[in-house]
DNA sequence: CTGTATCCCAAACGATACTG
DNA sequence: CAGTATCGTTTGGGATACAG
């Protein structure tokens, strides 16, 4: 009732789906960033090392928005204040984050350079 | 003697070698059908699903191997033969795809489309 | 059989200026 | 403060033809 090669192909679409989600240049770091709580939009736009854009950090916030891994809360007040925060669905995604760090980290011995020495 | 938000993004640096190495768009689904064994340019070429052209395999294949997740080798035969499996840096990616996967299969609920039908 | 070589298109990303 | 708008560059990827 198992075709493998079947069920390997679902299973990979599965993969394309959470690197959809967490594939954009920044987003890994943007969920990082609300890991610790809620953030304001400048204090991720600081937050992020090698400079990320205005546009960017909008872009991606939205995409991570708009797939369910965190919420955007403004308030109607003058200056803007807006708050970004991780739903759940976004923090059941941090342990893999985690283990892929932790691979990416025992593994990057070879020629993968490393940026962010600012 | 630990910053925390210094922690933090050489965890996130993890994150994007390991998805600079998964990233590709045919990667996750080559590296599954290498996990039951080795297999021929060509037996990857017709398995997986959504054709992907010779030019893309190779392309993703070279990186593979350069990466250290497969290994090529080369039969000096004619016509020629070319085996490709997973390395033991491969195979311990394969249990953080298969929770990637899983995640992704638990959450693509809404207006993630399904290509692969055919 | 296992690739290269071209060409071309679309998406991703960055820089900068402007706005409610 | 929290964004848009516009523009240009770079990268990723597909189609096709050819080669050893």
């Amino acid at each position: 009732m198992e075709e493998p090669s079947e069920k390997q192909y679902k299973y990979a679409w599965g993969i394309d789906a959470a690197i959809a989600v967490i594939g954009g240049k920044w987003k890994p770091l943007i969920l990082y960033e609300l890991r610790d709580g809620t953030l304001r939009f400048s204090q991720i736009l600081r937050g992020i090392q090698p400079k990320i854009t205005q546009r960017m950090l909008t872009k991606e916030l939205r995409e991570l928005e708009k797939d369910g891994l965190i919420t955007r809360k403004v308030y109607p007040v003058v200056p803007p204040k807006v708050e970004y925060s991780l739903t759940e669905k976004g923090l059941s995604l941090m342990p893999i984050l985690d283990e892929l760090c932790h691979w990416g980290y025992e593994h990057m011995d070879d020629e993968i350079e490393f940026k962010c020495e600012e």
